[in-house]
DNA sequence: TTTGATTACTTAACACTGTTAATTAAGTTT
DNA sequence: AAACTTAATTAACAGTGTTAAGTAATCAAA
């Protein structure tokens, strides 16, 4: 079945081409600006098309999402070089802020918006590659407690407070809510200090 | 001039007649589905009256938002009775949390979208109920470190960093990004965990 | 008191949005 | 060649924020 085959294989290029196009689009033109018709303009097919190949609008957000998850994933290949488990967490959290402000769209995308999460609740399982980086987060600060580097507590605890506190930093941030605490010129700076003023804080206890 | 104080007066009225229902709205159908249409219907008014009563649909989200920060500080209001700077800290994260967990409408518009800020950037000055909060903020933390009891650095870095806790565990609440690492059941006693684990570090050092 | 101006409000419309149903055109199979 | 399948389209629905034009009612001045 080589005819099949080959129909199968287009049929998924069109999706990568849409999917390509709609990661453009949030880049170039933020979450709130980009539409179905947006991006059927830009590949050049009508709007219904992207109906044939996607179940709405939340399954391409989804996808460019899980896009947005290998990314940062990628950011974080360097952290196994680091094996004090308190300067991994360091380094962790200094990449998840460096991801957020560097990309504030897919960030948006992969921490802010209920659309695509809609989506996964729908699917059952789903959010894979979210779960990983979850499940990094916990073996490391496991490590560190087990290494009596870290205040003792529940891992689920711990882990739960030192993602909020940079998902924190990095949402404020992006919705323009940091403003009010800091010049925007200082911005960047101090909420590295916070990161920073945290893990001292953790190490010393 | 009565009369015209008088017409004032009734304008006024229409105006927080607008604000109560969208308020109303907000709360009883989340952020996402208010529309100007909605609004108009529920007070028996066309759609395009609220335009000669506000400039436009952010202005209105601009307000709600200001009540949100008054619920806010209302429940703030006991902490005056608190004089330890940690415990203080303590009981008004404890406050944040259970208003954001309690009012996750009014939540979004304050800390979440950002239609309302872009009046308020528009406006120049603006959200003096946000930053009356956040002064609050900065002075416990000041009398903490004063009196020894908090790692010093940079008040504004140790705000941003509590905040930003804060704040992180509201928000991926909110949109659903917890159910990740802890069941839901379990999400809001470890929630709290997670506040008292970063208090209990905090007062150690 | 009648005219003119101001006020409060509505209707109609524009340019969008996500999405569905019906339709056309092309390619494949019998 | 006829029948069937697939891929894509056009038209349409119901909704969005917002603007311009029009309509009554109210008020001030002639």
């Amino acid at each position: 079945m080589g005819i099949v085959a080959r129909k199968e294989q287009q049929k998924q290029e069109i999706r990568q081409l849409i999917l390509d196009h709609s990661m453009k689009l949030f880049v170039e033109e933020g979450f709130s600006h980009v539409s179905m018709r947006k991006i059927a303009e830009r590949i050049q097919y009508s709007p219904t098309t992207l109906y044939l190949y996607f179940q709405d609008k939340n399954e391409i957000l989804f996808h460019c999402c899980e896009s947005g998850f290998e990314k940062m994933l990628i950011s974080n290949i360097s952290l196994s070089l680091i094996h004090n488990p308190i300067d991994r967490l360091h380094q962790m959290g200094r990449n998840y802020l460096q991801f957020g402000l560097e990309n504030p769209e897919f960030y948006d995308l992969m921490f802010i918006q209920e659309a695509p999460m809609d989506r996964i609740i729908e699917m059952g399982e789903g959010w894979s590659s979210g779960d990983q980086a979850l499940e990094a987060l916990k073996i490391i600060i496991q490590d560190g407690m087990d290494q009596g580097l870290i205040v003792p507590a529940k891992v689920e605890t711990v882990a739960m407070a030192v993602w909020s506190m940079v998902h924190g930093l990095v949402s404020l941030a992006i919705r323009k809510r940091l403003d009010k605490l800091v010049k925007p010129i200082d911005m960047e700076k101090t909420m590295f200090d916070s990161l920073d003023w945290l893990l001292k804080t953790l190490k010393k206890a």
